[in-house]
RNA sequence: GCGCCUGUGGCUCAAUUGGAUAGAGCAUCAGACUUCGGAUCUGAGGGUUAGAGGUUCGAGUCCUCUCAGGCGUACCA
């Protein structure tokens, strides 16, 4: 229809004569027009069987990779060492870790940017605070939150401490050893903390993937003398701008004082990505709400060459955390929830729904908890679109009804069920005997543009949205097509077991790629 | 004030980027079973896609305006 414009014709008219002159040489089994001028084809039952065999036969599942790989810096989780990690890290932390699988399993080269904020003025009272404790610092500072407290209780309470605190801001930036010290201590034990997060989220990320604020520090004055170079600085209320054209609000990157500001780290981080690691596409996964600070610093940089033309500058941005009456997300005296406790809930959650139905030993019990109550936190928040804001339902995620990850585990360990029944060794092909199975075949063979897409739209919702369907569709089969039951013929059980493994093999790469773990039982 | 985002059944979300009769899940109601794991499946009711115009073969999707809500708005990150 999009040609009927173009050649001035009647789109049903193009459509027949694209119908009649389709080569189908055993792809397609029939095309008709259909409606105003829509062509539909119905693939051969055939050429499906073959594809899905081959998919079933190849470790990526038939998916190929990319032919023209890309260095892709994705800029995840960034979590400020100040003070503990808490669930506005979250959805940054989940939705960055499957980007960059989904990125990496298509075969880019994915550079992981965990950007922490390991600088400004708060450390000076941190470890002025640290100082005082002395060797107690380290037991205290289990409880980030609570040593924070207790040190700007201490900042307040106390003028010569005050002092002290503002003395050793200074000394940090000039390079006092006994300083760096203590900074790097902190430092090191906060980052710790992330690190117990990260391991019970199951996210892939390390100490390499580390590139803390404090690592841009030596290129910030560049940056500064950079912009001037290219004309772009302007002087205002003794600040160094870049007023952009159309734009009220300038990008500051120099206070009156001569500090620097986020918006020059990340300028420099920005130059860094492009021209030392060679990105060429740079993924910010931040909180919407800082969607206006993206866009000039993303200007300027282009504006200024930092970053060259053809690499692909985008905020992936995500809406707020909200709890179930839809305000945002806090503890009941209105603290912010400490995403460590958050993981702690959601594996006891995850044992009292998963012991009402079954028998676990203790263990079993333990292990099987810790995958469905992180995969259920995962699974809920990567099933939204990122964009609007995200309800967060304990209930909701934890059922085993509906788009959850619990209803794609069970199908999971179903069909691993069947195999353990079955015991024996699949000899045979897959033979499309009716339409719910050739609707089946066509849906697996979908995953590979599902997940170009979602790669492209940094929309993991996509590769949710398609498990549930496919796990929606299977369930249906499998309802209406026995595979292990009497007088099922040998042929046609074969090829049912070839398509539930296939099932389950793309349930499984598909939940991997969302960071979420399977089990055989449940 | 200015800017950005959002508005889809009672609730939570989809909708292949402008395509066919707007789809799911909760919840409600009604069915299927001597269960290859019923933690399942089948079906029903429920919609003027906030509202009004416009663009065209065709609009939830694009444009304009209105209404409602959220967020941002120069030396924090």
């Amino acid at each position: 229809m999009a040609l009927a414009k173009a050649l001035k014709q009647n789109p049903r008219q193009i459509a027949q004569t694209i119908v009649e002159n389709l080569d189908l040489s055993g792809v397609i089994a029939k095309a008709e027009v259909a409606g105003p001028g829509f062509i539909n084809l119905w693939l051969n039952d055939a050429w499906v069987a073959q594809q899905c065999e081959h998919a079933e036969h190849d470790e990526r599942l038939g998916i190929v990779k990319k032919a023209d790989p890309v260095k892709v810096v994705v800029d995840y989780s960034g979590p400020n060492m100040a003070k503990q990690m808490h669930v506005g890290h979250l959805r940054s932390t989940i939705i960055g870790d499957t980007l960059s699988n989904l990125l990496e399993f298509l075969g880019d080269e994915v550079i992981r940017q965990n950007h922490i904020g390991d600088w400004g003025t708060q450390f000076g009272m941190l470890i002025a605070y640290l100082e005082e404790m002395g060797e107690d610092g380290s037991g205290s500072l289990k409880d980030l939150e609570q040593f924070y407290k207790d040190a700007k209780a201490r900042f307040d309470a106390d003028a010569a401490f005050a002092d002290k605190a503002r003395e050793y801001v200074v000394k940090i930036q000039s390079g006092d050893a006994h300083c760096l010290t203590l900074w790097k201590r902190f430092i090191d034990i906060s980052l710790g903390h992330c690190e117990e997060v990260y391991e019970k989220l199951d996210v892939n990320l390390t100490r390499d993937d580390v590139r803390a604020e404090s690592f841009y520090n030596e290129s910030l004055a560049k940056v500064v003398s950079d912009l001037d170079k290219a004309g772009l600085l302007t002087e205002s209320d003794g600040a160094q701008c870049v007023f952009l054209e159309g734009d009220e609000i300038p990008v500051i990157v120099q206070k009156r004082d001569g500090g620097y500001l986020y918006a020059t780290t990340d300028l420099a981080a920005l130059y860094y990505r492009a021209n030392v690691l060679g990105a060429k596409r740079i993924s910010y996964v931040v909180d919407a709400r800082q969607g206006g600070h993206f866009k000039q610093v993303f200007r300027v940089a282009k504006e200024t060459g930092f970053v060259p033309e053809d690499v692909r500058l985008e905020h992936i941005a995500f809406g707020t955390m909200m709890d179930k009456s839809g305000k945002p997300f806090k503890t009941r005296d209105g603290g912010t929830v400490k995403l460590i406790d958050l993981l702690d809930e959601a594996v006891v959650r995850a044992k009292e729904a998963i012991t009402a139905k079954d028998d676990y030993s203790q263990e079993e019990l333990e292990s099987v908890a810790k995958i469905v109550g992180i995969g259920a936190v995962k699974y809920a928040d990567l099933a939204i679109n990122r964009e609007s804001n995200y309800i967060f339902d304990w209930d909701k995620m934890l059922s085993f009804e509906g788009n959850t990850s619990l209803y794609m585990q069970y199908a999971y360990a179903r069909i691993q069920s069947i195999f353990r029944k079955f015991g024996g060794e699949i000899e045979g092909e897959i033979i499309i005997g009716d339409a719910l199975e050739h609707r089946l075949a066509v849906m697996l063979l979908r995953f590979e543009e599902v997940l170009l897409r979602a790669a492209d739209e940094a929309a993991p919702n996509q590769i949710t949205g398609y498990l549930y369907d496919l796990v929606t569709l299977f369930m249906r089969f499998y309802e209406r097509n026995p595979i292990l039951k009497e007088g099922v013929e040998e042929q046609t059980k074969m090829s049912r077991l070839l398509l539930a493994d296939l099932t389950a093999k793309t349930i499984k790469q598909g939940l991997d790629i969302l960071g979420i773990q399977v089990v055989d039982k449940l």
